[in-house]
DNA sequence: ATTTCTGCAAAGGGTTTGCACGTAT
DNA sequence: ATACGTGCAAACCCTTTGCAGAAAT
């Protein structure tokens, strides 16, 4: 989904399009990783200095209603704010270095399907984060 | 892992065992599942209604120290505690109803291997949840 | 004109911490 | 005897909220 249509959801869904609130969204869709609220902050103050986190925080509400927010929450106990743009289910490979995540497709095993089937468990959601090193880290901690 | 191995393993890691200590643990010990804080502490109370909730705390950091401790933090923003004694690494499959969570074992299937292979990252743990209805809760459900 | 949105500051709620006393070893 | 652990209360920190003014429709 281009940035115009995240604009345009928002517009059909009642909501205004204020300056601050566009430039919270941009934040987060020009960020290649999922950020954290004071990486947010920084990168709206960035644009406007004036924006307020209470601000941020009333419109991570907004974008929850429009189903377009992902709040991941890693191991470490932060919590981590990404767009959920992708139409088919997905998710992210972490990088416990440099902290850059790739979003990958969703596909659970048939076999895992299986089992869970069997126990008659009815599976409406789930979450899987994938932590490691990304290929330049790697490299980056060999040379050491 | 039986509740000996546990005691066993907190007083050979340097750690005394005191009567709150042994019923903050047996508490989790005896849950069939992921307890909240405020279930764990009103579980403690019913033994020893002294307890502090500052205690429980400070004894979470020693179930992590000792690798005891799993923490689930579901969609909800809540956070759940519970031992993890199994061997096999493993996750829950959580009633959104009941709460009730049951360990299945680790099955990332080879597909989902490649996929990550190929984008050569190095993988190290992941973290996977799952949340449904289990049966009970899926047939009361039906009911209505 | 009307409704929604924002900045500010204060309140809230869960978690952590300092301290003096208590307890396990 | 000593080090570790606990209860209590205060401190902390992130998040939420009430309000009056500002901005979008």
């Amino acid at each position: 989904m281009d940035f115009n249509k995240v604009i345009d959801l928002l517009k059909n869904s009642g909501y205004k399009l204020t300056n601050q609130r566009k430039i919270i969204i941009e934040a987060l869709y020009h960020s290649d990783k999922p950020i954290s609220m004071e990486e947010w902050l920084l990168l709206t103050k960035d644009k406007n200095p004036g924006i307020n986190l209470s601000t941020i925080y009333r419109n991570i509400d907004v974008l929850e209603d429009l189903g377009l927010l992902e709040k991941i929450r890693p191991k470490d106990d932060s919590i981590k704010y990404t767009l959920n743009l992708m139409e088919n289910h997905s998710h992210f490979l972490i990088c416990k270095r440099c902290g850059k995540a790739e979003a990958i497709e969703c596909c659970l095993s048939k076999e895992f399907k299986k089992v869970i089937e069997d126990k008659e468990f009815d599976l409406i959601e789930h979450n899987l984060e994938l932590y490691g090193y990304c290929k330049e880290c790697h490299n980056e901690l060999d040379k050491k």
